[in-house]
DNA sequence: ATATAAATGTCATATAAATGTCATATAAAT
DNA sequence: ATTTATATGACATTTATATGACATTTATAT
């Protein structure tokens, strides 16, 4: 399930394109363009990671962050502050006051670089860190696959298979579902393509074995699973 | 088939973060916007559970609560009540007319962890949970029988008999009654070929003498009971 | 822009697994 | 002892999955 994330910030472009990002890197952007409406969205639901902006219309972002710090429910929340380049000098403010700041203009990589970073601390399970089973690592940032430390060629098709499959595992799949999952729901593709990727994938796997963890389950779809039957 | 939950909550963007994290947790979520829109929501879809605000415009949260529980048909719908955290001496009243409740501001992520506590004590068989009888474990979402927590291979058609008989246990059913639910109704197919499948089905689980397990009534067809005779 | 390589989806065919029926054996009921 | 119901092994057929080849699309390098 993915992490929750508030972004507050004013200026819509801005807005959008930290909401895009974070949508891409398998967050929930939930969006707010000022302190006071953001308000009263965490008095409803609580976000995982909070990215706010100092600068603010009406109530501006270090109130904000200092009001949520103050109310029991909400202080462990993360903040992310974002500061204007000129305030160099309130930067100590901003990081006393968040847990981790970033100065515009900042690239979109380096915020989720920081959010993941906050995550992890506090709620490991959300974020896209490797998967590993046995010596088969994944690592979805990097968009490799290794297998005893060595990486392993793997086509773009194959590798969101495996990592939906690592994500998703010790359950079966139907064909069905694999194409709305990977190709989306729209797909008009014969169900028969997933037998074919499911071979090229089992094909890069085989050298080690590991083809043996992804299963046919007959009558119903695949499944990946360290238990083999 | 996904768990339908009826959501009814009058802040939109609330609305749309719950039902999208209840989208993700693999729930089929319906949105209404008021108790009014949902009253009429539930006569048609008779949701397997509802998320319900407790102020809202118009007939509020409660009142719509007790109108559910007042009707034979709606009755048993499980109720998670959403409560603002002022309201702590209400909060009696709304875990006596809901199952559950939630004090705003809640995580997302809480909320999923309720409603499938409360749809696995309510509805278990929308909850796909693992069927045990002593060591004898089926799992249906991974499609897996386990024995001794050693994985046996069992074809689909005795897996479907299995999971029939394991999830309608103390029962005879007779072999047209297990055509009809295995084969489905329009099956032409001949009472005997239960028999054929049985006979696989209890091979299958001879090795550890769980084929004790199904048990044969004379005259009358089949049964699956730990209670042997 | 063009050349080159990689990836994709489909098809036909090969292989394997599952199915349903039957004939016969076995056990239970009368 | 005879009748009736169920169990079982064998088998031909059907159905599902695996696989190799190929034309086409898409991405990458030049």
């Amino acid at each position: 399930m993915a992490a929750n994330i508030l972004i507050v910030e004013d200026e819509s472009s801005i807005l959008e394109l930290i909401s895009l990002n974070l949508h891409q890197a398998g967050f929930n952007p939930i969006r707010a363009i000022s302190a006071e409406y953001a308000d009263n969205l965490v008095k409803e639901t609580l976000p995982d990671l909070i990215v706010l902006d100092w600068m603010l219309p009406g109530m501006n972002g270090i109130e904000f962050a200092k009001r949520l710090r103050a109310n029991s429910t909400t202080k462990l929340i993360p903040i992310i502050m974002l500061t204007a380049k000129g305030d160099e000098d309130n930067k100590l403010e901003g990081l006393t006051v968040g847990d981790d700041y970033l100065t515009k203009p900042f690239s979109p990589r380096e915020l989720v670089a920081r959010i993941k970073a906050l995550l992890r601390r506090r709620s490991p399970e959300l974020v896209n860190d490797p998967i590993i089973v046995e010596s088969l690592v994944l690592d979805p940032s990097s968009h490799k696959v290794q297998i005893n430390n060595k990486i392993i060629s793997i086509g773009p098709t194959e590798f969101k298979i495996l990592h939906f499959f690592m994500k998703n595992s010790d359950r079966v799949y139907s064909r069905n579902k694999i194409l709305d999952k990977i190709w989306g729901n729209k797909s008009e593709i014969d169900d028969r393509t997933v037998d074919v990727h499911i071979k090229r994938l089992r094909g890069s796997l085989k050298q080690s074995g590991y083809d043996k963890l992804i299963q046919t389950v007959r009558g119903a779809g695949y499944r990946f699973s360290k238990e083999l039957e």
